[in-house]
DNA sequence: AGCCTATTTGACACCGTTGTCAAAATCAGA
DNA sequence: TCTGATTTTGACAACGGTGTCAAATAGGCT
């Protein structure tokens, strides 16, 4: 029962090779004749060997770990991605880590590399991954290319060149859903923003900008309100844009989270959904489906974000020169529910 | 700016020992004299010294990982409990990682045994963490015993025990929200059970009962119906308790999830929360607050659960035996928000 | 001071892999 | 068959710590 765990030395004497060809076969290198790589895997298999995590880092110093990086306010979003990324590493022998940290915001390159030297000391990753705030900052990815890690980075592109970066079409998304509202009718749209720190903001509001002006609407300032990508934003703004007049027959939040804050203001209101108002989010999160009315999105494959994202982090890894892929982009869906109908409103507007 | 990392070898000569004696000073080993305990601490800053933790797992085969063990439908719950985890393995050293796996339900204790041993190969874990459903299944903490690796298990206590386990006294929290709604004055009270391989299920249950039966009420069997802790489960449990006659005045609901389905068939009837009928939770999850009307339910400290169980965990690690801790009981809270109300429909009952 | 014991310190082997490099085996061409 | 180039294989060092055990030092007693 206690029998120790075999070491490679065993699956040699088993195959009846040296250890450095078992360490060859395990490792996919060149040079080993079939018949003996067969011996080998045999003998791997009949022993259930598994090579020492620590003994293959300590001498290759690499760790087969990847890491997360996140804020304190664990998200929906953040979930998804990071279950994808768990997926991902598993298949590939990796290991993902979380590293939590708060106290990034505004420091210098050099005062943010320390800050992730320490965080990172004890899983000492090969790679990173960046979500969310941490990926629209470029201090960060700068601080990671100095500490030489590379890094994979899921959001909107932006200025910052990282070996990886994994997004959907946030303009277009946005565009879209825009033009499903339009479709309906709706000429007189609230949009609410997000967080102003977050290359996505922008990028979501510059689809709904250009659908509008597509359709000869000129974007109304009054019409779109700050929000924080929280619930309670989501009320504020709501609050404000019902009690405009004209009223808008239609609120675009930027995410779910403040759509459902939106709902909330017009449930309480008495201002019924969608037959006098419409309502769209972003994102897709559990909550889209699990509110009432169901909500009107757009779905970005989460889970997939991080599988690609910690796949392609893991394929450049195994490479002396880390080179800078192409981004890639995946496809989005915008998902019709129960909180979008015809403008009933039909003023000439 | 390539500097190599320092290594022990480098503190030892700028603190004038040999390696050993910075180990030992390292490990908080002792047989240490002060002034040189000083000296090494002080090397140790001024070269920012990071031990390797490759070296260190590989020679005292200790990993200094925790793995969390999940299933593939990651929950508020699970996230929250993970996020402590994280801060407390962050704050002593230690990394956590995650496994995800579906495959575990129904198999032999030998054949967890296998699956467990290959999901943790990779990051050989000095400990793991259970979180439901895996923290309520016997074989599964029973492998990990075979594989001797001690385990921190988080819900309410069952037959197997862990080295560690942590929880919240789900029968009193149960007790205490159901006499917040007999308090309301409400008699006729619907139940939402949850899944029925998991221990909490018939905790909550329970405590919904007994309070009933302090008050001389009795447990109608129509009253109790079974739920899956999803949104669509509290729907239709929601829709058959609506439908009774006489009608339930309130509603609890074993999580917030299903309370939330519950309170979506409540809008769409047009049944007013809560002045027709109140409606509780269980959880305060996030979604808690952003429904409307917010719910009243019964917050378990998530956060602290996953903190104290990685705590207690690392604690007994150090051991060479590590023994059975007692279990810990954290505080829960009821809190009421605006779901619930009192019963209006004053009738003899 | 001299002896014995307890404490502090360091030399060295070792953990289980991979990198280096040389030896052995194979092959091609004369 | 022999020579030189190429491929395959293995011996051995090395990665950076910790465990073992012996040496050095300090302390207590006669």
């Amino acid at each position: 029962m206690a029998t120790t765990q075999p070491k490679m030395k065993d699956v040699a004497a088993l195959a009846g090779v040296s250890i450095k060809t078992v360490s060859r076969v395990l490792n996919n290198e060149p040079h080993v004749q079939h018949a003996l790589r067969e011996r080998v895997r045999e003998a791997v298999i009949s022993l259930g060997y598994v090579p020492s995590k620590s003994a293959r880092s300590l001498r290759s110093s690499r760790s087969y770990t990847i890491n997360m990086l996140c804020r304190s306010d664990i998200s929906n979003y953040v979930n998804a991605i990071q279950f994808g990324a768990v997926i991902a590493c598993q298949q590939r022998g990796y290991q993902l880590t979380i590293s939590i940290t708060d106290t990034i915001d505004g420091k210098s390159v050099a005062e943010i590399k320390d800050e992730l030297r320490k965080l990172t000391a004890h899983s000492s990753p090969d790679g990173v991954i960046l979500v969310a705030p941490f990926a629209d900052n470029p201090d960060i990815v700068q601080a990671f290319d100095e500490l030489s890690i590379p890094v994979a980075r899921i959001g909107p592109s932006s200025g910052s060149d990282s070996r990886v970066h994994v997004g959907i079409n946030e303009h277009q998304a946005s565009y879209e859903v825009t033009n499903h509202l339009l479709d309906l009718g709706h000429k007189h749209i609230g949009f609410v923003r997000g967080l102003e720190n977050q290359a996505v903001t922008e990028e979501r509001f510059r689809g709904y900008r250009d659908a509008l002006l597509e359709r000869g609407l000129k974007v109304n300032r009054k019409y779109v309100r700050k929000g924080k990508f929280d619930f309670r934003s989501g009320v504020r703004a709501a609050e404000k844009l019902l009690a405009l007049d004209p009223p808008v027959t239609a609120i675009f939040a930027s995410n779910d989270d403040m759509a459902a804050g939106v709902m909330m203001v017009a449930n309480r209101q008495g201002v019924n959904v969608p037959r006098e108002l419409s309502v769209v989010g972003f994102d897709d999160s559990e909550i889209a489906e699990n509110m009432w009315p169901s909500l009107t999105t757009v779905r970005q494959p989460l889970q997939q974000l991080g599988e690609v994202s910690a796949l392609k982090l893991i394929e450049i890894l195994g490479q002396s020169a880390p080179p800078v892929l192409p981004p890639t982009i995946l496809p989005h869906e915008v998902i019709i529910r129960e909180s979008t109908a015809a403008c009933s409103n039909n003023e000439a507007g």
